[in-house]
DNA sequence: AATGGTAATGTAACTGGTTACAAGAACCTG
DNA sequence: CAGGTTCTTGTAACCAGTTACATTACCATT
């Protein structure tokens, strides 16, 4: 009976306001807010009457009545092209967790690496009123960048390196981390290298990795281009097989391919690093326990992650645009690499 | 010259709101606010007019002040244990893509299965204005079930089904998800199984799988309760390795464990499936392509994800609670599973 | 020219908080 | 007990939009 009667009520209540906690304590506005936000202010009697009101009533202040005030939102938004790789997922990791600590939320959302639902997920956050906007790469449609101007709104550009881009940069320089990994391989006397990698026509950071693999040598590269996933990296193994000019190494351009490269090395029996020397570029943590230990280029992508929620903090908060920061690749040599040894 | 003044007007600028075109644009508050959200009943000479004014003051509304009047601020919040583990962002990814349809935004924060730091997101969602919120598990923090009691927020547990839960559940019987892996090894004979799982204590998801393995059978079991990682998978296989009385199988509630153990059992020679059967829970993407491929309990996380997202969309948008839906694991059988046969 | 109907626009009240300022109450000091 | 502090509390303006309702403008009939 009594629940069924406290379900009904449950039902038509409107939500409380401030107004109403002041009428059912019998104070003005201006006190029940002060309970709420400077409660040393208001006499110990008050303060109670107000607690027991705001309690009954079950009263939660309106975040947007709030904002509107403080013209705060307290949150940020990101934009990645995926959440499927493990590589973001660790940027956001901790990204968030560096923002919680200034009191700021994150909104992610994922583009799938195309400009136009990247606008559209833009305009997104501003409509729901972020205060500050992450990117990944310096590419964008020019809608973006007209969007941002407009609304004066803080951008960082992640995962690139670029004093000349529209916005800060926080992010490593992937041409000289594609470089790293080509000259390790190059001073394995590696001279056929085949190169796996994600699409580049709309990804600026592939588009600078590929634009790192250049040499005086003379080297014969062979390029893979496929969706990021471990099965591409499977596919383009399998082709590999069955090349008969076949490389004497495999440069990707992220881990994920690396790893589905390696499991079908290790599945057709093609030793690695004996046959095929594998190299990749991420460093995830699957990558120094696969087998055999995939070489890789390290990217810090938590100190990234870090880097980039402080500068956004800082800029939301007190104003301060952030200065671009390089962040250094390194390369992880494990295992799957060895000198070249013609057969 | 013209870029310093430029530059210092925009220092100096502060944001336009309505008032500010209407005057600019000499019509009143309301006809640029028909402008905004119905162009259609305004004249083409004023509309025309007010758009010029809007461009030239960079004029973007103020989400807030939208939301304050709407009583909607078109985001939902989501609570993961972590971003570390793809099983969760693949569930995040198909949630987010569903919930554009809808026009909502996804908030995410992840909470380390600790359900203070639990409460603490929540309360923060909350404050920044989730109109929904989206939580792992069906045990938490008593102080969470208050918060949602209080505000009233529309919360739905995932990842787990339970029709007494205080909240709509949307996902699997875990129990019965590692029940199916159980059963698999037991047709094939296996008696003596290693379980390999995350920590229990603080995840109802784990204590439902690990509740799950139960049988009439005469079965030794032996457990490895880690941290969730690649690395943690491989120290358990390392252990069973130089156990003389070693399983004959190994049941992992994690594919992400399987993982480990298979790339250590892999390097060590350990043969799977023929010395060691491995089966595992979740399947990653990559499971399908590991050396050997895995056998697993797929997780439907995917469509878990798709049916969270509409049910949370039906309850903001329209009122409708929605009821709990339970979604069914089935198992993968691959290669890394195979007949006992005692050596 | 008067009437009517519709389309375009304006006025002002509203949303739900915060806060500057004013005013009243309580307390202290000489 | 007057006068001055300090502490509490209230009033009302304000934030930046939306929208019900009123008003005006415009065009077509009769």
């Amino acid at each position: 009976m009594v629940t069924i009667i406290a379900m009904s009520r449950k039902i038509t209540q409107k939500k409380a306001n401030l107004r109403d906690v002041a009428k059912a304590s019998g104070v003005s506005v201006a006190t029940v807010s002060r309970v709420m936000n400077s409660p040393q202010t208001v006499s110990p009697k008050t303060r109670a009457r107000v607690e027991i009101a705001i309690r009954d009533l079950k009263f939660v202040p309106s975040a947007a009545a709030r904002a509107i005030n403080s013209g705060r939102t307290r949150f940020v938004g990101a934009l990645v092209p995926t959440l499927d790789n493990a590589i973001f997922a660790r940027f956001l990791a901790a990204m968030e967790t560096r923002l919680i600590d200034s009191g700021l939320a994150l909104v992610v959302a994922t583009t799938n690496d195309d400009p136009e639902i990247e606008v559209q997920r833009a305009e997104n956050m501003l409509k729901i009123g972020a205060e500050g906007l992450v990117v990944s790469g310096v590419t964008h449609h020019p809608d973006l960048h007209t969007l941002i101007e407009r609304s004066q709104l803080p951008a960082i550009a992640t995962s690139y390196y670029d004093l000349n881009a529209d916005w800060p940069t926080i992010g490593y320089d992937n041409a000289s981390a594609s470089r790293l990994a080509l000259q390790h391989l190059l001073d394995l006397n590696h001279r056929k290298i085949a190169v796996v990698h994600g699409p580049a026509e709309k990804n600026d950071r592939t588009r600078a990795r590929l634009n790192g693999l250049t040499t005086e040598l003379d080297v014969d590269f062979r390029f893979y281009e496929t969706r990021i996933s471990v099965e591409s990296g499977v596919r383009a193994a399998r082709d590999m097989l069955q090349d008969q000019d076949a490389p004497s190494a495999v440069l990707c351009l992220s881990d994920v391919l690396a790893h589905g490269v390696l499991f079908e090395f290790q599945r057709s029996g093609a030793a690695v690093p004996d046959r095929f020397s594998v190299v990749g570029i991420d460093d995830l943590p699957a990558s120094a326990h696969s087998v055999p230990r995939l070489t890789t280029v390290h990217l810090p992508v938590s100190q990234m992650g870090t880097t980039t929620a402080e500068a956004m903090a800082a800029w939301v908060e007190d104003k301060v645009v952030p200065d671009s920061t390089q962040i250094h690749p390194v390369l992880q040599e494990r295992e799957s690499t060895a000198k070249y040894q013609p057969c």
